[in-house]
DNA sequence: CTGAAAGCGCTTACAG
DNA sequence: CTGAAAGCGCTTACAG
């Protein structure tokens, strides 16, 4: 790797204006400058990003943080691929790496010295990595780390899960939104017996799509009864079990809302084993818009969610913070509802 | 951050003895050791990554190049996030982290300088970052610039991908294993006319697959007419295209091996819109084990790829390049035969 | 065993 | 506009 130095010797300048051509190129002579940039590429300078982030402690990197929830192993995450996809290409537009921070689920911050629990394991690191700021995937296992974090001053975005912090925000679909437009469709079809399978109590869209369920059924007139609201766990199996319970009430709904495609493909199950034909007996929506969604029997309809467009969100928002701007709001991006056979 | 100087002072020696209780404890007394580590540990003293790496040359980072092909902007990766799991666990496992690199699609490198089709743009980014080595994972529109990174001496690890270098290996499912499993469940349920649905040419999982269908099909006794491989591109239109040729030939297959489960499920929808009962009329085995195998109707008898154990393999690969040792041999990982309802 | 010193490669006030 | 110098925080021969 050629240095700054060695350009400096074959120009006959300073290692100070070879610094500046790359830095502040408007401060240097126009000769100077394109000697410099033409040596450069020549010799294909790059400069050692270690060596910059120690003299200006600013790296270049954002860091993720994405663990895997050891209550749950089989735990997935429904969108990641394309969360990253999004993520990854708004910072790459900017010149920005993202660093996969070694969780504190991990062996290797016990190692060097971390506790498993310690809720500073992120600040530290993003201090020691000159990180610009983090973003944080929700996993529902890091909240003390995820608060920690928020309140530390340093820029923190996270998805699908709210944060508070001088410099924190968050970006989200906007589920209670899309459990409207869920609810609106469903009466639209007829429906005036409509369930729903939520999902955990602390899980931010999962009490922003039950809040969005009940409003529309307020507008919509329809009582809500409390059999009809069951918890699910965002799993398949939970979204089985709630629909057994559903379909076993003395007044069974016509129609379910699903706080997730997972659950709604085990609502679908438990419809099938129950003998009921969907949508004729029972109508199911779900919400994500999984691969899955497009592919069951009956194919399911859903809310889509902005996936990609979650990660660019996040992305902007680190950004602009790191970038020395206010924090932004929260956001929370439009869903579409796809409707395919298993509602009418 | 407290620094290694404040330590020092506090302690009352020198900042190199500081250095040294943090790597190299031995060779430093008892007692100043202890002291040192005590006050360590009450200020929270973390040593400064982007300073440890300049003087070190290494930064604790090891790359991971995903690449999203831009010639084929809905290509998913089949277990891209297990994979991550499993390289993500055994990295954190020896205190690296990940660093996922904004890659040559994308406007960033552009921007530094990089043509998009830099060869070497891998290479500079390794080397400005110190990182030990890197992960590529196969996208297919990458292979200059695998190549040019396999060929540069940089530790380097490939996924389903083969790379050849002095520092380079791969690693894969034992996917002519997996094919051979295949065809002699098939064999054995009776099945003599068996075709096969293929990936891409080019790609290292699909050939092997390929090898391993004509090799047990050899050891059967049983021909392999040309109509009988059919050349898909692991979407599922193209197996659901495939199916469809295979089915309209004068002597149609009993079984067809598709090499992937996304053109498994587009050759179940095929042989549904035929009007043909799978597995009774024609059975259809797959490769990968995604989660929308056990969830199609029928369910789909397939080859389970250890996704998180490859990830689990490509990072010890590179921790043992990176630790000095000997460049690891490629590594083939065993497949696993789930018999579900498709085939019999 | 320990410290003083040089060095990793770059940036940025400070003078001029 | 340009250069000499100090500094970012750590590591590692080199003496002693």
């Amino acid at each position: 790797m050629t240095t700054i130095r060695e350009i400096a010797q074959l120009c006959g300048v300073s290692v100070a204006t070879v610094s500046r051509v790359f830095n502040q190129p408007l401060t240097v002579s126009r000769e100077k400058r394109e000697v410099v940039e033409r040596v450069a590429r020549e010799l294909d300078y790059r400069p050692n990003e270690s060596a910059r982030a120690l003299a200006t402690k600013r790296s270049g990197l954002i860091g993720l943080v994405w663990d895997t929830d050891h209550r749950r192993p089989g735990w997935r995450h429904p969108y990641l691929q394309e969360l990253l996809i999004g993520l990854k290409s708004a910072l790459s537009a900017h010149g920005y790496h993202l660093l996969m921070l070694a969780t504190s689920g991990s062996a290797a911050l016990r190692a060097v010295g971390a506790s498993l629990a310690d809720p500073v394991a992120y600040v530290n690191m993003t201090r020691r990595h000159h990180l610009g700021g983090l973003v944080l995937i929700d996993s529902g296992s890091d909240a003390p780390a995820f608060t920690a974090f928020a309140q530390s001053g340093l820029p923190c975005v996270a998805v699908d899960v709210a944060v508070d912090g001088p410099r924190a925000t968050y970006v989200t679909s906007d589920n209670a939104q899309g459990a409207q437009q869920a609810v609106r469709h469903l009466v639209a079809a007829g429906h005036r017996r409509i369930a729903t399978i939520t999902g955990p109590r602390q899980n931010l869209p999962a009490v922003d799509r039950l809040t969005g369920f009940r409003a529309a059924m307020a507008e919509a007139g329809l009582p809500v009864p409390d059999e009809y609201v069951v918890e699910g766990d965002f799993y398949r199996p939970s979204g089985q079990a709630a629909m057994r319970s559903l379909i076993a009430l003395p007044e069974p709904p016509t129609a379910v809302f699903c706080a997730g495609d997972e659950m709604a493909v085990g609502a679908l199950l438990a419809a099938r084993h129950a003998g009921l034909r969907v949508p004729e007996e029972v109508a199911v929506v779900g919400f994500d818009d999984i691969e899955l969604a497009a592919l069951v029997d009956p194919p399911l309809t859903t809310l889509a969610q902005d996936k990609a467009g979650i990660g660019v969100a996040a992305a902007r928002a680190v950004l602009t913070m790191v970038h020395g701007g206010a924090t932004p709001a929260p956001a929370f991006l439009p869903t579409r509802l796809v409707v395919r056979s298993s509602s009418r």
